[in-house]
DNA sequence: TCTTTCGTAAAATAATTACTGTATAAACAA
DNA sequence: TTGTTTATACAGTAATTATTTTACGAAAGA
């Protein structure tokens, strides 16, 4: 072995062990992102999936990203399929490239509003009918028992509806704030330091 | 049968009907609030368990839950814990009764800011953490590699990096704003109609 | 046309989480 | 003290959810 191949060698296992490094701080940055997700309702291995798309920076395919996680491939059709659902994937083209292609949504204020708001609206959406339901219910049998006791208890239940009706509205109002970008007047992206 | 409690006994039925649709309409509130409850990260059951002692509206033993779920006791000593964990449930106590006495928190204004915040919290210390140490690591690397591909790479991964501190910081302040109640001055409790 | 490649459906397995029954320690009562 | 009652730890079971393997239809290429 001469001097030039040893030098060159010893340069190329720098380099590599640097390239490590870069792989094992995103390896890092993923799993501590992967494992909050789950406030996303996005499962662990899901979340590493879109960490690892974020930090590819570019287009994957599925089989690209089988082999970056080991996983099965149909593992992995299942998971872009649930970021794509909550928009936190979007599926890209490319001239000449036959497999699908997915990318990684970057804009982080943008999937957290779109999870928190889309969750949140259905939940509110739902509860807030079965409460009005509830209410309309109850002041017909307010009006109607003649059970004094009764009476008492639908009242209370009534009132308890009533601050359920109006935590609904709150949270309603707030979600829409989020929609809308009106939340960023309050809360602005840049902290003023 | 004379015709006194013939008339007595019919009263008594509509009345126990009455009784009966109350329970009815309270599970139909229940039912949904806890189905929706996995928001909080909460199970059915355990929301369902926090529907019944919300309506219930004074303490509650394990007994009486367990009797009111038909689910096992331990079952509702677990669910009970869980719920004192997110500050849903607290535990009271009445001169002479030796069971533990729980009760529902009834505001759910702070119970949605309680559980925002500290999911929230958690989840922002770790991940901000782990962001900034990488950036330091890949400051580091952009400096001392040689390889000018790497470079390239990791200068993207830098700018990604500080997209998440700001995006970190954000929410930061969006979930302080909740914590000191700034946030109602934003969207108050009484909408104004 | 036939063959290959791709994505995903369906069934099977693995892993996780929820729930129950039994056992036990602590608190109380007699 | 001894005997009850209460809450919960622990171990086992049931139910749910995640993951893989196999299989197949659709699209593309030869």
């Amino acid at each position: 072995m001469n001097e030039n191949r040893k030098h060159d060698s010893n340069a190329q296992d720098r380099t590599d062990r640097d390239w490590d490094l870069l792989y094992e701080i995103r390896q890092r940055v993923i799993q501590s992102v992967a494992k909050n997700m789950d406030l996303f309702g996005v499962t662990p291995s899901v979340g590493r999936l879109y960490g690892t798309m974020y930090f590819h920076g570019q287009p994957m395919t599925l089989d690209e990203m089988r082999d970056e996680l080991g996983m099965s491939k149909t593992s992995m059709s299942t998971g872009v399929r649930s970021l794509q659902e909550i928009h936190m994937v979007y599926q890209t083209w490319k001239k000449g490239v036959r497999k699908d292609l997915y990318q990684a949504e970057e804009d982080w204020y943008k999937t957290f509003i779109e999870l928190f708001t889309t969750k949140w609206r259905k939940a509110i959406e739902i509860n807030s009918k079965e409460v009005s339901n509830a209410k309309g219910l109850l002041e017909h049998l307010w009006q109607n028992t003649h059970d004094e006791n009764l009476k008492r208890i639908v009242a209370e239940d009534l009132e308890k509806l009533q601050h359920a009706s109006e935590y609904y509205d709150w949270l309603s109002r707030l979600v829409e704030s989020f929609e809308t970008g009106e939340i960023f007047k309050f809360i602005p992206k840049k902290s003023e330091a």
